[in-house]
DNA sequence: CATTTCCTTACGTGATTCCGTAAAAAACAA
DNA sequence: TTGTTTTTTACGGAATCACGTAAGGAAATG
């Protein structure tokens, strides 16, 4: 079984169930940060020390509060991680159901598994774990309904988040358009950003930009 | 101190660590469920038995699954407890920190604490109990930055929030008009929508329709 | 009762979105 | 190169939003 684990989670009332779950499969070594800056200092302390982590378990979300942080987030831990240490394993353990986005976690995070907390996450946590060292891949929490087949939200990419992002701020199709030519994003005529909305207007079924942004927001795609 | 609680929690990463507090209070009976439904059940069950619970935990938020539930949220149960048990003490535990949600908890549904999920949140929610224990009011974790003085959010009322609602439907100002008729709410003139909707936008800096409800959503307004 | 004030509604304009068509440019194949 | 297809961009008219002004009516005041 794994021999240095490291948790990351901000919430004390979750750290210490997982804990508990670790110190159940007798974990040697069980250390744990409340803040993403502090997991990517012990990381790298591991590493030069020669003793590096062989797991990880990181939330997502993490609250800001008075401190300043570097990383504010599960993404950027692990995107930080895999810059100093990329093969490490690494287990998201997040309220987070959104397809797309665990996807993504996968795809371009290389995650081994992701695990929702739910009802009984506690028991998907050390399966999970379990599977992990055993190198399963992929590994998911049997209460996600989604598959990595259904091509749906696959199709959904990075330049159609970015437009979604602009009007959520109060972009006007101009102004997107100025936006995307000062930063080379291709198509930036106001006619094509014009019609890539309006194909998301469609596959989400939305009326209008206003509805298209709310359904975005549900989807936590923005 | 109390005798006999109840925890309403879905997440079992976190029931874990509220019971474990509980315990170290040496309560004497501890109930714990993971759907609303099934607390109100228990709160009815105990009160018809005479031996009436005297405190609730309860979450906001409650992941939905292949179970049909009546009350869906920490809001539904506890109104649902206000009409069999009004006097019954209520903490409510929960990620949210949205102010305007926090006191319609308070003013609405008679709440006596609210405890944030947090980095030192176990210790807040013993305070909170202890706190209400001793008939304290209003008492709310200390790492929540608003006060029950600020008048910001309190101005915006259930009409804002019909409007907010209608147009992340995908409404049009005069479908919202037409609504309105229909269900009595006044005022109902396009044009006074219009107005209420730019007193909003002004008020949250919005620059328009779409960048206001994404900034609503983020409130939790939505 | 007259006056004032506030709230609601109506109306007009310019800006932006919405949605179709078509030209221009780029990518591709023969 | 030439022709074909696809992508990108441009343009135009109708609908809707955005925002100011003003008319009408209810409540408050004296």
């Amino acid at each position: 079984m794994f021999k240095k684990v490291l948790v990351a989670e901000d919430l004390d009332s979750i750290s210490i169930a997982v804990i508990q779950v670790l110190e159940d499969l007798n974990i040697p070594t069980i250390h744990h940060v409340k803040y993403c800056d502090d997991g990517l200092l012990k990381v790298k302390k591991a590493l030069v020390e020669n003793e590096p982590y062989d797991l990880v378990i990181s939330d997502l979300s993490f609250k800001t509060d008075h401190r300043k942080t570097q990383l504010n987030n599960g993404e950027d831990l692990i995107k930080a991680i895999n810059d100093v240490q990329p093969q490490l394993k690494k287990i998201v353990f997040s309220i987070e159901d959104k397809s797309y986005r665990i996807k993504s976690l996968f795809n371009d995070f290389g995650i081994n598994a992701y695990v929702s907390k739910g009802r009984n996450s506690m028991e998907e946590l050390r399966k999970a774990i379990e599977g992990t060292f055993r190198n399963e891949e992929k590994i998911l929490s049997s209460d996600l309904s989604f598959s990595f087949n259904d091509k749906a939200l696959i199709e959904i990419e990075s330049y159609d988040i970015s437009i979604l992002q602009l009007l959520s701020q109060g972009y006007i199709l101009e102004h997107i358009s100025n936006e995307f030519k000062a930063t080379c994003i291709t198509p930036n005529g106001t006619s094509s950003i014009e019609k890539r909305i309006n194909k998301l207007k469609i596959y989400f079924k939305a009326n209008n930009n206003v509805h298209l942004i709310a359904i975005a927001k549900d989807f936590g795609l923005v």
